[in-house]
DNA sequence: AAATTTTGAAAAATATTTTCTTTGTATCTC
DNA sequence: GAGATACAAAGAAAATATTTTTCAAAATTT
């Protein structure tokens, strides 16, 4: 299943009446879609026209040939690459492997692909011009802001990335203007993040989150959301490939922030790295 | 090269001035395509909305919004993995999300396919009957461990994955036969990350690697070596691609680990997953 | 009962296609 | 070879189709 399809469908319990008959008409048959216009699809369904629109801004598209678009785009994929396999017990090995593969590997191209390059430029250029960067996630998501953290400091940026939710909110509430928080969290509805970047926002910082697709309290709280493609993965096991999409994210957010500053950064980056072994290890030759 | 595009590119001798203009500029930059509307794509070649309508018809499309439909559908194909492209100043930023992507889906693949069944078989089988896991790794690679223990903690197994390389060592020599040390770095050169392997080796431990590819102390050191791929990449401004074939790795041992013992530890995972939220925030739903 | 949300009808805005006209080129006639 | 005719190419603008917004009514919740 796409993940635009696995995205509805995770989503009909919070559509409302018509959205919900709107979602199930398109899972019926979303081949069938690409042909009708909005007017048509509404008929189809028994709706208006705009209650089509509403629901695809809901979804976060620019409007119905926006939706139209990106499904069109994801119903003509050769079907095994870019569906989600699930793992199960006492599988082979090989399975194993091959199933892990496709998912990060899909996750990697879906995110590419809802990635809007404008919200991108705009998230960039925040971070390279925020005094300091807060960093905000929980479990998992932790991981991946430990990560970005990491990087942005070898910039010389101040940066916090605490694992502590009450440090978070410390943090947060510390921030000015000028300052920039990012909170991180695939649901979108992580309690302790929210609070984390709401405290943030009410102090006056620029907020961004990175999310998982769709609709969730984290992105409509942030000035900038930014994205990550929404697998229909058990999330209760472990979510991996939702945390290899948002690394990635953070690689091209950390990438941007260089690239744009170059001049000033590189030879940060290239002074750290040798500091690192020769502080360490005066005598030896440079290693990581 | 997709079956519209070649179309095209065949076509274009047959075209007149306008449409030849036309035709160059998509397949210039398809992409760039799906984002315009008739007259925007009229205006960038210079000529007229009335044009381009035509163009498509004479492509035997029902109209514009046809055209960009196929051609959106042709151009969402995965993308594909290739060789390793270096990120360098000031480079447009879709350029960069663009040379982000190959290098992970590359990392991604090449790793799988550098993956030896039997060894992986050996490590998750050891990783999954020891009593106790210890990981070590400095820098990117202490996320990595971090991300591991996050996984490895839900199973209801003993785990250590300290970042201050003394602990590191402290825990080792605290190690017994029947516990299992497994030991990450890119380089398979880090100081630190070696000491705490070997300490773990004399106590008896079993010692595990997990490098890129090629002979370092670090696998020469280990009972089971994993490697990733070996990527030509600027360690120095940030190991973006190695960390995600580190994770890569990582997500299937512990899926094998899972997969092998499924009876046991599905339910610690739902378990664990459902408790954080319940005990947490009491009354609300579950989230993550 | 008041406030909020959901919804559709109709108006407004936007996008696409068609019509009509102009322009330039090739072909024909004397 | 000059001029007339035919025809293809292309754009301006009108016509049409499509989508989005606005606004008011209905349903739902507080």
């Amino acid at each position: 299943m796409s993940a635009l399809l696995s995205l509805l469908r995770e989503q009909i319990p919070h559509f409302s009446p018509q959205e919900k008959r709107l979602a199930e008409y398109v899972l019926e048959d979303p081949e069938q879609v690409q042909w009708l216009g909005i007017t048509e699809l509404a008929a189809a369904c028994g709706t208006s026209p705009a209650t089509v629109t509403r629901f695809c801004k809901s979804l976060r598209f620019k409007g119905f040939p926006d939706f139209k678009m990106r499904l069109i785009g994801e119903l003509s994929r050769p079907s095994e690459a870019g569906t989600y396999q699930d793992i199960v017990a006492g599988r082979p090995l090989k399975e194993i492997v091959r199933a892990i593969e496709a998912n990060h590997l899909t996750s990697i191209t879906d995110t590419t692909r809802l990635l809007d390059l404008q919200v991108l430029e705009r998230a960039i250029t925040a971070l390279r011009s925020a005094r300091r960067i807060d960093l905000y996630g929980m479990g998992t998501s932790s991981i991946v802001a430990q990560d970005f953290y990491q990087k942005v400091i070898r910039l010389g940026k101040s940066c916090t990335a605490f694992a502590d939710s009450h440090m978070q909110i410390t943090s947060a509430s510390t921030l000015n203007e000028g300052d920039v928080a990012l909170a991180i969290s695939y649901s979108g509805e992580t309690p302790e993040t929210i609070a984390a970047l709401q405290c943030a926002k009410d102090v006056g910082a620029l907020t961004l989150s990175l999310t998982r697709y769709g609709t969730s309290p984290l992105p409509a709280l942030a000035d900038i959301p930014l994205f990550t493609s929404s697998l229909e993965e058990g999330v209760r096991r472990g979510p991996m490939a939702s945390r290899i999409a948002q690394l990635h994210v953070i690689d091209i957010l950390f990438t941007g922030m260089v690239s744009e500053g170059f001049e000033e950064y590189v030879p940060m980056l290239e002074q750290s790295y040798h500091n690192v072994r020769q502080y360490l290890n005066p005598s030896g030759g440079v290693q990581s």
